[in-house]
RNA sequence: UGCCCGAUGGUGUAAUGGUAGCACAAACGACUCUGACUCGUUUUGUCUAGGUUCGACUCCUAGUCGGGCAGCCA
């Protein structure tokens, strides 16, 4: 859909983890840089995911490294390709024009290599070349799985078994929880924790075959029940789980847990730094322990941790979000009000737009939370130097010029925008009979109002200065029509087009106009924290959407998709998508102006 | 209350033993055929207490506050 938005060149970004790996890249520690972005295929991404996204994306593009993306999928229960599909098309989406060339894909139903390395057996899980992945969904290419390692996987877990590393387990789960203690006592060893080398190999064998139920045994890794650490505590490594999976189907029924298949993947990647949230930190010994205790032939990944992204009036959650959408709360993942990535790109923000702003936030192990200004700062920045300005009128109110004969049409000269002089200019019709704001008119205004008042003047953009001569009211004293004489001579480059009037406002030809459906949306929480009181639907903002009917300057009925535009005065928006069909535009508001009036007009 | 991590204006972030800076926000002003943009000015900060040092946001000690960890989730 949307065009490639390149990056206008910035200083790189310095943070605590580009520090470290530029100290790697000064020690020449690894041939190439490799990251990877790893999420879990249970939800659609979000602004948080777009965060280690540009980071991961970021680092390898600054080093010319690669950043691999991989499906972290290791719980089949959880996990489906609809997921799957919408995660590659949304990192595609943020990083076009950026980083496509750091995109580590794999040829499709590539598995890891055996190679030999220092006299050792190995395996590789390596990418095809950046210039060959295409279209998101090219036939020839695809994402990392983790699923793809489980045959080496499995063969590490025997390893560790064999080198006395791990034990079969017969404790239930509701005994396993008892036997490993509380974070201020420690835990008592399983009685299955000194079983037979022999026995453990047999049994896993077996669970592997299925002989088992879920949860009838469990892999454990043997490290220490009374470390104080509980990720320590001969955590498990593999459960039994009859289940289908999305992408090896009912080739498993044991499954390897996130710490097991984690530090795993990174190593058959080649991952050199591995990068994820600060929540992960206390599992970091165990990333360490497995992969040291396996004396691989390969340098190791590390892990490094920063602190999630959270801005005020959203929320990044998963759990949460899937919430909304099946709460029908929002319409969809891709609800513009959403701040999934599929939701932010539908509601017309630019990929530039979101990965300044991810990027700006910086990255830091302090909790933080990031004020939504600089997210909405960020937006109408980039949006302000592409999108062409037109005229349209949300809430019309008619205005008849008094002095033009009906059917007379005179064309007015408007610059397409005023950022790029290269966009041009653009003839708009004005005739008789036009519509304004309604807010654009007060028939008794508040001090320091200079848009249109009964016997003032206020200057039509692109066309003339009017002046308000009368109203035309109906039995119940609304203002159903204003009626001014327009000074003809005030056009652009005319005689008095020099004349000073405090205000000038937009319109359309009514003659002219065409009818377009417009969706007005604006944040979906109205606390800043929505999940502070643990009820954030509680605070969902009734007043999100709203759909009009607005009146539109002709130009408009061939608006492209691609192009941002400005309705002049009021905000960005963009043609919906989905919803929008040739002859039938609809447009989604992106992001209102900042309108310093409304915001703290005087008086109010 | 076991272990791990963190603390700089309203918010986010820089300064890596040597002038506390930047961005957003806010306020005021200039400009304006968008009350936008742009430009100018201003307000506001190193958690506390000790210590080391000529000099501490930075190093040390203790404390305070905040976050994380007890899924066969990731």
């Amino acid at each position: 859909m949307s065009a490639a938005t390149p990056e206008i060149p910035t200083p790189a970004p310095t943070d605590f983890i580009r520090d470290i790996v530029a100290t790697h890249v000064g020690e020449q520690r690894y041939p190439k840089i490799v990251t990877r972005f790893p999420p879990e295929p249970n939800g659609y991404l979000h602004i948080g995911h777009a965060k280690s996204i540009c980071l991961n994306f970021g680092i390898a593009r600054e080093n010319n490294g690669q950043c691999n993306l991989r499906m972290d999928d290791t719980n089949p229960t959880k996990e489906d390709v609809e997921y799957v599909e919408s995660i590659i098309e949304d990192v595609q989406w943020l990083i076009a024009g950026w980083a496509d060339h750091c995109l580590g894909f794999k040829a499709k139903g590539a598995l890891p290599v055996a190679q030999t390395v220092d006299g050792k057996p190995d395996f590789y899980a390596g990418p095809v070349p950046a210039e060959t992945i295409g279209h998101p969904h090219a036939p020839t290419v695809e994402p990392f799985f983790a699923s793809d390692y489980f045959d080496q996987i499995y063969g590490y877990a025997v390893e560790l078994i064999k080198k006395g590393k791990a034990y079969v387990c017969d404790l239930s789960p509701e005994d396993t929880d008892t036997y490993r203690g509380s974070p201020d006592k420690p835990g008592k060893d399983s009685p299955f924790r000194t079983r037979s080398i022999e026995e453990s190999l047999d049994l896993f064998q077996r669970m592997k075959n299925g002989e088992f139920p879920n949860g009838a045994r469990s892999l454990r890794a043997k490290i220490d029940m009374a470390s104080p650490n509980i990720w320590l505590r001969d955590p498990l490594i593999y459960r039994i789980r009859h289940a289908e999976h999305h992408h090896t189907g009912n080739k498993w029924c044991i499954y390897p847990l996130y710490d097991f298949a984690h530090c795993l993947s990174d190593y058959l990647e080649g991952i050199t730094h591995s990068v994820c949230t600060l929540e992960f930190e206390v599992h970091r010994p165990l990333y360490d322990w497995i992969l040291e205790s396996l004396g691989l032939p390969r340098p190791l990944p590390h892990q490094y941790e920063f602190a999630k992204l959270i801005p005020t009036y959203m929320i990044v959650s998963k759990r949460k979000l899937i919430a909304l959408v099946n709460d029908n709360v929002v319409d969809g993942w891709n609800d513009p009000r959403m701040p999934t990535i599929s939701g932010i790109r539908r509601r017309g923000i630019p990929a530039s737009a979101l990965r300044r702003f991810v990027t700006s936030v910086g990255v830091t192990k302090f909790n933080s939370v990031t004020d939504i200004a600089v997210y909405e700062h960020a937006v109408r920045d980039e949006l302000n130097k592409v999108a062409l300005r037109r005229l349209a009128v949300l809430r019309p109110i008619k205005l008849v010029l008094t002095n033009i004969a009906a059917g007379q049409v005179i064309e007015c000269n408007a610059t397409n925008n005023p950022e790029d002089p290269n966009a041009g200019t653009r003839i708009v019709p004005i005739s008789r009979e036009v519509f304004i704001e309604s807010d654009d008119f007060m028939e008794v205004p508040p001090p320091k109002y200079f848009r249109l008042r009964p016997g003032g003047e206020v200057r039509l953009k692109y066309a003339f200065i009017i002046k308000c001569d009368e109203l035309v009211k109906d039995a119940s004293g609304a203002i159903t029509e204003i009626r001014c004489t327009a000074d003809l001579d005030s056009r652009t480059g005319g005689p008095t087009s020099d004349r000073k009037v405090k205000g000038t406002i937009h319109w359309v030809s009514a003659t002219h106009a065409i009818d377009a459906e417009v969706r007005l949306y604006d944040r979906l929480f109205t606390a800043a924290e929505p999940d502070a009181d643990g009820d954030f639907k509680a605070h969902v903002n009734p007043k999100s959407l709203e759909v009009i009917t607005a009146k539109l300057e002709p130009s408009l009925a061939d608006a492209k998709l691609d192009q941002r535009y400005q309705f002049e005065r009021l905000a960005y928006v963009a043609l919906d998508p989905i919803d929008s069909k040739p002859g039938k535009p609809v447009f989604n508001r992106t992001i209102t102006l900042k309108d310093a009036w409304t915001a703290k007009p005087p008086g109010r």
